[in-house]
DNA sequence: CAAAAATATGGAAGGGCTTCCATAAAAGAG
DNA sequence: CTCTTTTATGGAAGCCCTTCCATATTTTTG
């Protein structure tokens, strides 16, 4: 049989309620009497039963984490994060992936019904008003990680200034043919990234050539699709594209993930073309491939990004924060591999 | 408020036991009684809570994943075969993530005792035959992958003959002085990739060179031990010792991870050495990143060996399985990449 | 030293569900 | 049409906690 809260009770020769204020560390209670319950504690070698104080709480002290598990690695570096920032105010993460839409309306109405847990921590993923506001009515907190609801608190990046910097390093490259290998324009960082591109050009007097611009939204099949085209196929198909311009193509391309670029990288090689040589790349995201490839890309500190989403989460939960929406954006970081070309350049200059 | 079960009846003119029974599909309600419940519980938009249901059943529908979390990308495939096969079976996937030795123990601890969840799937680490003993005790399901432990049911990978095979194909591919990375000799499938990889030598007649054996145990750098040596780190390294022996160097390099396999790759590469080539590698492990290193490599079928697993421990937490210890073997796969050289061979002799 | 205030403790009620036992309704048998 | 069997339903008790209210104990104050 279990050991309950009565055992240590009548072991102790005390009432339920001690125990209980023990166990929750009220500060009323005598130093002596907190001794010796904690004694018989460990003695019966006593846990309160989760789902028990869960059910007298109203709490769990479980955080939901949906993510769209099937992209990959992105959301592995942030996970940590997530749950290295948990564990140390002693919540759990409850995982939820998603991999086809209708399953992310499930789980919302599940998170908010079942109320199996205090929060939400919802990655790179869309919300509707009507989803908005029901979390908000029913007072379930949630945070969007890279995801944006004007209602809702949220933590992003600088997309469009992250786009401006990698389009401006190429520039300074020498680059003047500039190609774009993007998402689907429904989604909002595609758009943003977009906008980040075109600035960029604009500020440098270059006129944007359509033909280098490719996004995804063109297509239909349904893997270059998935995930807003955030994929490899996805960076393989735009990158032949643009190859298939032959003299035409751009010379450096602003490619808008890394793991579109991966796949882009493989197409160029396939087809016999040097990096950066040939075509200089800079991407987005910093996940830990692009190091593995060499990959010149506009970081995103993930880690901190989880952490932070974390530490926000938890102060609503606990009503220790004030009601406003919370906006926090980060900034992207420019981070020189060797797909960018610079390396190169700075080693001719040194010869 | 929330909507609860004495809502529903009250509406629907019924008793709250024969709203349970409708929920949990009892068999012994009649259609009509049936149906009019299940029209007011969507009327109401009622769902049971989940505590609740928890606490009164004595059962979660949840399972605890514990996962050396730092590592990496290994995980990040099995998690999945793991949550798709939870979220079929309508369980909920918490996880928890170890870095220190001493956290282990303690979800160990939690586990067992705040009854959080209904079994534990851990991977890739060892336990101790006095916790082994105390979940068999407690009867709480549990079941390792990619570890192994006499008394509890376990998931592996046949580790002897994965080494064995690369070693081989290494030695088709012409190889004769063959070099081995390996993790820490304390972890079983280190030692059990050696066996594999010596019994492949010793079957073509080629004695091994201590020089060109290179385990991490050696060394007494955190982060090179980090993981038992499974590290790009730990790679990086043994591959300089390696090639710190110039000409004495091996020829072919059987790596015993994939991730090791690209810290190995880095250093061949800044010391102007090509692969295949100069120095030809098969590593282990199949992650999605050998595809972009172009590794060949052992696969490991990790999504399958995930979704096993929760099968598996869903039998038992449902008690439709015996109780035997069930101990399942896969077999990993030769995935010819570039970096073993069978490409370029076969291109040779095709010109 | 008594009265008032502050502190510590006991335990009933309540949280929302499942399950068992008792009872009511329906079906079958004679 | 009545009696027995089967099937369907109602609701109390129990799962293990927290919390509130009532009471007991200690400390402070005049």
């Amino acid at each position: 049989m279990r050991v309950t809260i009565y055992d240590v009770a009548k072991k102790a020769g005390v009432g339920i309620g001690t125990v209980s204020r023990v166990i929750n560390k009220s500060p009323q209670i005598s130093p002596k009497t907190r001794k010796k319950v904690l004694g018989i504690i460990k003695e019966l070698n006593y846990q309160p039963y989760v789902m028990a104080q869960g059910l007298a709480r109203k709490k769990t002290n479980t955080v939901a984490c949906i993510v769209p598990f099937f992209t990959g690695y992105f959301y592995f570096e942030l996970l940590n994060g997530v749950q290295q920032a948990l564990s140390k105010h002693n919540y759990d993460l409850i995982l939820y992936s998603v991999d086809l839409f209708d399953k992310k309306e499930d789980i919302f109405e599940r998170t908010l019904q079942e109320r199996r847990v205090d929060g939400v921590l919802l990655f790179s993923m869309t919300i509707s008003d009507d989803y908005a506001d029901k979390f908000v009515n029913k007072k379930m907190p949630i945070a969007l990680v890279d995801g944006y609801h004007k209602s809702l608190d949220s933590i992003t990046i600088e997309n469009k200034k992250g786009a401006y910097l990698a389009a401006e390093h190429l520039i300074k490259m020498g680059h003047s043919k500039l190609g774009l290998i993007n998402g689907n324009l429904g989604s909002i960082p595609a758009r943003i990234r977009l906008k980040g591109f075109n600035d960029a050009l604009a500020a440098n007097d270059i006129t944007p050539d359509e033909q280098h611009i490719f996004n995804v939204s063109s297509i239909d099949d349904p893997q270059i699709l998935s995930n807003d085209g955030f994929n490899k196929l996805a960076g393989y198909y735009g990158m032949s594209k643009l190859l298939d311009l032959g003299e035409n193509r751009p010379t450096g391309v602003f490619i808008s993930s890394d793991i579109q670029a991966a796949g882009a990288m493989k197409v160029v090689n396939e087809r016999g073309l040097k990096i950066p040589e040939d075509i200089a790349i800079v991407s987005f995201d910093g996940i830990e491939l692009s190091e593995y490839l060499g990959l010149s890309t506009m970081k995103q500190p993930m880690f901190e990004m989880g952490a932070l989403a974390v530490e926000h989460l938890i102060k609503k939960i606990e009503k220790r924060s004030n009601n406003g929406v919370f906006k926090k954006l980060f900034h992207p970081e420019l981070v020189i591999r060797d797909t960018c070309g610079a390396k190169l350049q700075m080693e001719k200059i040194l010869d």
